[in-house]
DNA sequence: AGAGAACTCTAACAGTGTTCGAGTTTTGAC
DNA sequence: GTCAAAACTCGAACACTGTTAGAGTTCTCT
C-alpha cells in the first residue's frame, strides 16, 4: 500500500539520482514496485506532483523561526535558508521556479520573510515589496547557480571562449571578477545590497512611522501604545 | 529554401500564439510547410533551438546604447529593456532562463550594462557582482510576471483563499500590498533597492578609487562637482 | 459474509524529440 | 551544357512521454 507522501519523498529522492529531466512518471513507479498508471490513484497528474515536491522542498526551511536578531540580519538568515533549501536538491530551483505553489511550508516562508522584515521597522509598503525583491532575486541566483553547477564549466568556458576584448571591452575587463568563485559569497553579497537599499526605507527619527511591535511575530495593534 | 533565420522568427512568432509548452518541432515545421525532420538539418536540436531563440529576443535590447545619463540611470535603464525584451514575447523569461546563451546580443546587454555601471565610478568587483545581482532579480522577477499573467488571478487567488489570518498573520496584513497591482512599479521598486545598495559602494572621495577610463563611452568624474 | 471503498493493473492513445537513409534540388567548376 | 558535390527535404520509424478507461484485486467495516 502507497501513500501519497511517500510517492512524494520519492519522487525527491529520483530527483536527486536522474534531475528534472529524467524524473519520469514510470521510472518513479519503478522506484516503487508499482506500475505509472498507479501514481494517478495518488496525484492528479505531473505538475501537482511537482508542486508537492516543491513544498516538500521548503519543509524545514521557515521551520524554525529564525534567531532573534536586531535589524535586517533575520531576513538576511532566512533567504539564505531558502536558497540552501533549493540546493539540496538537484534542479531544486528549477522544481520551485517551475510551480505556484501557496501551501503551509512556502507559505509559512514568506509570512517569516514578512515578519523578519516588519520586524526591522520598514513601513508595510516596503515589507511586501521588499520580499518580493528578495524572493525574486534569490530564486533567479539559485536557478543559475543550479545551471552553472549541472554543467560544469559550461558557463564560463563558453563565456570566456566568446570573449573578444575589443568587441566586449567591459566584459574582458571584469571577467575575472565575473567568474570569481565563491558563489557562497556573490550571492551574499547582493543580498546586501538590497538590504542595504531596505535600509533606506526604514522612516527616519523625525517623522517615525509605528515599528512593527517587537513581541512573538504578529499580533495587534500597532495603534500607538497606549499613551 | 529554408534558413536557418527563418526557423527562429518562425519559432518565436509560433512560441507567442501557443506558449513554451506548445512549441513542438512537428508543429514547428508545419507552419513553415516543411516536415519536422526537416528542421534537423538547419537546427541541431531542440535546445539550440531555444538558445538561437533567447539569442535573437535580445537583438533590439542592447542595440543602441543607452543615453547618456548620471550615475545608476544608465544600469536602471538597460534593466527595465531587459525586462522589456522578455515580456515581448510569451513565456520570453522561462526561454531565456532556460538557456545558457553566449552569443553577440545577450553579451552585448551584459556589456552594457558593466559599462554602465563602470562609469557610474563603482569599483571592478562591485561592477561585476553588482550586474550579476540587477540581472538575477531581472529574470526572477520576469518569469514570475509571466506565470501570473499566462494564469490570471490564479495566483492572488489561491493565496487568498489559503490565507488563514490567525496562522498567517503577516502574509494577511501585507496581502493588499503584496498583490498591489502595477507590476512596473513593484519592478522598479526592487531595481531602486539594489541601486540604493551600489551607491554605498560608490569610492568615497578620501580614498579615491581610479575611475573608469573616461574615453569611448566612459565621461567622467562624478565625484564633488569641481568645486 | 458481504458491500463498498481503496488501491493496482493491463492496455492503449496521442503525442514528443530525434535519427536513418533515400530522394530531390541547387550550386559551381570544367 | 554536363555532372559531381553540396544543400536540402522527406517518409518511416524508434524509443519515449503523460494520461486515461476499465477491469481486477485487496482491504475495511458493519
Amino acid at each position: 500500500m502507497l501513500r501519497r507522501e511517500q510517492v512524494v519523498e520519492a519522487a525527491l529522492r529520483l530527483l536527486d539520482e536522474v534531475g528534472l529531466d529524467g524524473l519520469t512518471m514510470r521510472r518513479l513507479a519503478e522506484k516503487l514496485n508499482v506500475k505509472a498508471a498507479t501514481l494517478y490513484w495518488h496525484v492528479k497528474n505531473k505538475q501537482e506532483l511537482l508542486e508537492a515536491m516543491a513544498e516538500a522542498m521548503l519543509a524545514d526551511c521557515g521551520a524554525s523561526p529564525p534567531e532573534a536578531a536586531p535589524g535586517l540580519a533575520q531576513a538576511i538568515e532566512l533567504a539564505g535558508k531558502l536558497r540552501a533549501a533549493l540546493l539540496a536538491r538537484r534542479d531544486g530551483a528549477r522544481v520551485f521556479g517551475g510551480t505556484y505553489v501557496a501551501q503551509p511550508n512556502t507559505l509559512r516562508v514568506s509570512e517569516r520573510l514578512l515578519g523578519a522584515l516588519r520586524e526591522a521597522g520598514l513601513p508595510l509598503r516596503a515589507v511586501a515589496w521588499g520580499a518580493w525583491t528578495i524572493t525574486y532575486y534569490v530564486i533567479g541566483f539559485t536557478l543559475e547557480e543550479q545551471a552553472l553547477r549541472t554543467t560544469t564549466g559550461a558557463g564560463p568556458q563558453r563565456l570566456r571562449a566568446a570573449l573578444d576584448p575589443t568587441r566586449f571591452p567591459q566584459l574582458a575587463a571584469a571577467f575575472s571578477h565575473l567568474i570569481d568563485g565563491d558563489l557562497e559569497a556573490r550571492f551574499d553579497y547582493g543580498l546586501r545590497l538590497i538590504t542595504a537599499g531596505l535600509r533606506a526605507e526604514l522612516p527616519t527619527e523625525a517623522e517615525p512611522v509605528r515599528p512593527a511591535d517587537p513581541q512573538a511575530t504578529g499580533r495587534r495593534a500597532r495603534r500607538r501604545p497606549a499613551r
